[in-house]
RNA sequence: CGGGGUGUAGCGCAGUUUGGUAGCGCGCGUGGUUUGGGACCACGAAGUCGACAGUUCGAGUCUGUCCACCCCGACCA
C-alpha cells in the first residue's frame, strides 16, 4: 500500500484495477468474472441508488421486485431478444436434486417475466400506465470481464413501463433518458451525450434505444445508461392487451431503462487521477475526512477536543469521518486521496492556537488545494467548498471531453481522431457503412446525439448524403 | 473458440538453464521510538512451489497429461 499508484498515463488499465482494489471498492471473487463489492464501493452504489430512486419517484414510478429465475421459454418469445441474449445466458437445469422439466434462466434482464406479469395486470386503459422500477442483480456470461465495467453478475435498476399510446411510451423513454442525464451531470459530475443508438447497437428487442455516452480519462467511450422504446414487440410476445376507451382491444406500448454498477467504473475513469479515486461530493460516502495531528499526549487532548467540537458542529451538514488511525499524517493524506474523499480537514496544534483548520480540496492537486479556514466559519465554508468541488469536477470533465471531441474533415482525419478521442461526423445511417468503419478503425457509433446542428452533410465514410451527425469512438 | 503469457507466503516476484535443507520486497503480528505529505528499529507468524502421474537415492527445478487465471480478438450495460 505504500507504493505509488501506477500513473494513469502509463497504463490506464492497470491504474484502474489498482484504484478499485486500493480504494477498497471491490475485489475479485472466486467465481470467474464476478466481483465482491466492498463496503466503501457499496456505499457509493447506495448513493447512486438514492440519487436515481429520488428521481424515479418524482416522475411517478414505484419500486417492485420480480424473480431471479425466468422460464427458458419466455426468453424465446421475442425473436431479437432471444438472439441477442442466448449466447450469454446462465441456465439452471437442476434443482432439488432433479432435472427440471423446463430449464430456468438466471435473468439477464427482466423484460420477459415482467411482460408476462403485465399481461395479467393490464386489462383496461384504466390500468395504464404501469410505471415500475426494480433494483436487482442480473447475470450475463460475458467472455471478458473487468471490475464494475463488465462483470458476469452486476447490480442495476431496470425500469419497465407500459402505456396506452405510442406517444406516451416514447415520451416516457425520453423522460428517463433525461433523468439519467440529469443524474450523471449533476450528481456524478459526468458530462454525457444523450442520443439515439444506431440499429446495430440497439437493445435486442427494442424499436429504439437511447443512451448516455461519456468520455473516460483514456478518451474511450462508456455507455453509462440506456432507455429503450420497445414499441409493441414485447406486448405482442406476451399478450399485454387492453380495451381502450372505444372498447377496442389494443396492444400496450412498453419501455425499459437501466443504469448499472458500471456507473462506478465510469466515475473512476472520468475523475480519477494519479493520486487515486476522486469522488463527486454529491455521491461521496465520506465528504470530509478529518485528520488530527499531534506529537505529545498533551497535544493530542487539545487537538482532539477541537476535532470533536468541530465534528459535532458539522455532523448534520456533511458526511464526515474522523481518522483516528495511528499512522503518520502523510500516510493518511494519501489514503484519503486514494479513496477520493472530496475534502480533507487537518487539525494540528498550530491550528488549535490560531483557531483555524487546514482544508484540502481533492479536485486541486497537491498543496495548492490547501487553505487555512477559521474554525468559526466551517459550517458555511465546508458546504460551499463541496459545492465548488462538485462544479469544478464537472467543468474539468466537460472541458476534457470537449477538447478531445473533433469534427474531422475527411475520412483520413476521422481515422486519426478516433485513435484518441471522439469524432462527431455526418453519417448516412447505413449499417454496412457503420460495419466498415468499425472494421477499419475499431470505432463504433456511440450515439446519434439528440442535439443536432440541423441541415445536412455527406457521410464521413461513404460520402452519401447524411442528415444527422453521430459520435464515433472506441468504447468499453 | 483463435493467438500470446503466467501459476512459488495475503500481494508482487527471484530461484527452474546446470536436480541436493524454500528465498527477497511489500503487507501482517508484538514491543519500542515516531507523527504538519506515503516513518524507523528489533523480534515474529505465515508455503501440500496449480493438480496428477512418471524419471531419480533425491524434483520448485527434468518428462508427460490435465486444470486455472491473465492479456489480445470475436460478444457486451
Amino acid at each position: 500500500m505504500a507504493d505509488k499508484l501506477t500513473p494513469r498515463g502509463e497504463d490506464f488499465s492497470k491504474w484502474y484495477n489498482e484504484i478499485v482494489q486500493r480504494a477498497e471498492l471491490a475485489d475479485y471473487s472466486p467465481v470467474r468474472g464476478s466481483m465482491v463489492i466492498r463496503p466503501y464501493g457499496y456505499a457509493l452504489w447506495e448513493a447512486i441508488q438514492a440519487g436515481l430512486d429520488r428521481r424515479f419517484k418524482a416522475t411517478g414510478h414505484q419500486n417492485a421486485y420480480f424473480p431471479l429465475l425466468i422460464p427458458m421459454s419466455f426468453l424465446q418469445k421475442e425473436k431479437e431478444h432471444v438472439e441477442g441474449f442466448s449466447p450469454e445466458l446462465a441456465v439452471v437445469t437442476h434443482a432439488g436434486g432433479e432435472q427440471l422439466e423446463e430449464p430456468l434462466v438466471v435473468r439477464p434482464t427482466s423484460e420477459t417475466i415482467i411482460g408476462y406479469m403485465y399481461a395479467q395486470w393490464v386489462k383496461s386503459y384504466r390500468d395504464l400506465p404501469v410505471l415500475i422500477n426494480c433494483w436487482n442483480n442480473v447475470v450475463r456470461w460475458e467472455l471478458r470481464t473487468r471490475l464494475f465495467l463488465r462483470t458476469a453478475e452486476f447490480l442495476w435498476q431496470e425500469g419497465h413501463t407500459a402505456h396506452a399510446t405510442r406517444e406516451e411510451a416514447e415520451a416516457e423513454t425520453r423522460q428517463m433518458l433525461d433523468v439519467y442525464t440529469d443524474f450523471a451531470v449533476n450528481d456524478a459530475a459526468v458530462p454525457v451525450i444523450p442520443g439515439r443508438k444506431s440499429d446495430s447497437e440497439k437493445f435486442a428487442g427494442a424499436v429504439r434505444s437511447y443512451t448516455i455516452e461519456a468520455m473516460m480519462g483514456d478518451k474511450k467511450a462508456l455507455q453509462s445508461g440506456t432507455s429503450h422504446f420497445l414499441g409493441q414487440n414485447f406486448a405482442k410476445a406476451f399478450d399485454i392487451k387492453f380495451l381502450d376507451r372505444n372498447n377496442e382491444l389494443q396492444y400496450a406500448w412498453t419501455t425499459s431503462w437501466g443504469l448499472s454498477t458500471r456507473m462506478i467504473g465510469g466515475i473512476i475513469m472520468v475523475h480519477g487521477d494519479d493520486q487515486g479515486l476522486k469522488l463527486p461530493p454529491r455521491l461521496a460516502p465520506i465528504q470530509l475526512a478529518i485528520v488530527p495531528i499531534f506529537k505529545t499526549d498533551a497535544e493530542r487532548s487539545r487537538v482532539m477536543a477541537v476535532v470533536e467540537t468541530l465534528a459535532s458542529r458539522l455532523a448534520g451538514i456533511v458526511r464526515l469521518k474522523i481518522d483516528t488511525r495511528e499512522e503518520t499524517p502523510g500516510f493518511k493524506f494519501n489514503d484519503w486521496e486514494m479513496r477520493g474523499v472530496p475534502l480533507r480537514m487537518e487539525v494540528g496544534p498550530k491550528d488549535v492556537d490560531k483557531g483555524t483548520v487546514v482544508l484540502a480540496r481533492r479536485d486541486v492537486p497537491g498543496r495548492d488545494g490547501k487553505s487555512f479556514v477559521p474554525q468559526d466559519s466551517l459550517a458555511e465554508a465546508v458546504p460551499a467548498l463541496l459545492a465548488a468541488i462538485q462544479s469544478n469536477m464537472l467543468k474539468i470533465a466537460t472541458d476534457f471531453r470537449n477538447s478531445n471531441t473533433h469534427e474531422p474533415k475527411s475520412y483520413d482525419e476521422f481515422k486519426s481522431v478516433v485513435e484518441d478521442g471522439f469524432a462527431r461526423s455526418w453519417w448516412c445511417g447505413d449499417a454496412q457503412c457503420e460495419a466498415e468503419i468499425k472494421e477499419d478503425t475499431k470505432a463504433t457509433t456511440r450515439c446519434i446525439p439528440l442535439e443536432q446542428p440541423g441541415g445536412s452533410g455527406t457521410c464521413v465514410h461513404c460520402g452519401k448524403p447524411a442528415t444527422e451527425m453521430a459520435i464515433f469512438a472506441k468504447a468499453y
